[in-house]
DNA sequence: CTGTTAGTTCCTAATTTTGAGAACTAAATA
DNA sequence: TATTTAGTTCTCAAAATTAGGAACTAACAG
């Protein structure tokens, strides 16, 4: 399989863009890879020898994109190979998965207000703003989604 | 200035939630330290100690912090110190901020479909849709913003 | 039962990140 | 002018992350 300059290009943009939200350089240049490859479905040594990685780095990446629910593959009987894909189909789970784990910050904001002195109110009040803000975001986000849904006809 | 159990423990939470969001480990802990300290504005030399970090260490983390958009100081005239304290009155655009580097992903996304091959259309569709959600809770959230201000009385 | 293939794991080296310490600067004070 | 203070910058070492290579495993193929 060969990648054009600008195929590769995205792949690099892509995999900066990952990296900076925390992931690891080789697994964000996986995902840019599946975003950008003409077939969505790679095997392992698809994935290793357009991106020039070792076995073993692209071993953990996988693994490591599977357990974070941004990967899934694909077999086909009479071949061993594992076809590996984004989980594209599924990406409001994802959006819903990372709101909740921002909200998480919330609570914990809520026990820093619980513990704080009581002569500060306005930086109090600050803190809990913030903190129900994520709630409220984590309530209306599905909503949110409907809406989008609709409109999108 | 002393902590409590409790507090370091806040800030150690407050710190390793930051570190997951691509936080240096000290900025991180420093923000957890404004958070829970019953003074909301601490000077260079009181967040160095009660951290137990070094000048260096310091100065860099609050210079990021600062570029950041993420800290502040004030002054009184008759003292040289800087008191710094999060700049938690504007979380609002905090928010705005965060969502539109999501949003710049976006873009990329709809490069990346505009380079695809055609023959993949259930694939092409999912990509546009991400890029196009995106693009959507982009315009929405300040609506939701509002609304929230609303709800909140 | 031997060989091959697909992928994993272990060990290690290279790279990057992080932060300490000391030297430094600029402003205010004595 | 000399000194102190508040913070910065530079250099370097420790620690963490990342990824390569080789040995390994499990499943199937001949």
């Amino acid at each position: 399989m060969k990648l054009t300059e600008k195929q590769q290009a995205l792949i690099e943009r892509i995999g900066v863009f990952q990296e900076k939200t925390g992931m690891q350089p080789v697994a964000g240049r996986i995902i840019g890879l599946l975003y950008v490859s003409d077939k969505p479905e790679l095997t392992f040594d698809e994935i290793r020898e357009v991106l020039g990685i070792s076995k073993s780095a692209t071993s953990n990446a996988l693994n490591l994109l599977q357990h974070l629910n941004r990967l899934d593959y694909i077999t086909f009987s009479g071949d061993r190979k594992r076809y590996f894909r984004l989980k594209l189909d599924r990406w409001r789970e994802l959006v819903l998965q990372e709101i909740d784990s921002i909200t998480n910050f919330s609570d914990t904001l809520q026990e820093v207000v619980a513990e704080r002195t009581k002569s500060t109110p306005e930086y109090n009040r600050n803190i809990l703003d913030v903190a129900d803000f994520l709630k409220y975001l984590h309530k209306e986000l599905p909503m949110l989604l409907q809406q989008w849904e609709e409109q999108r006809k």
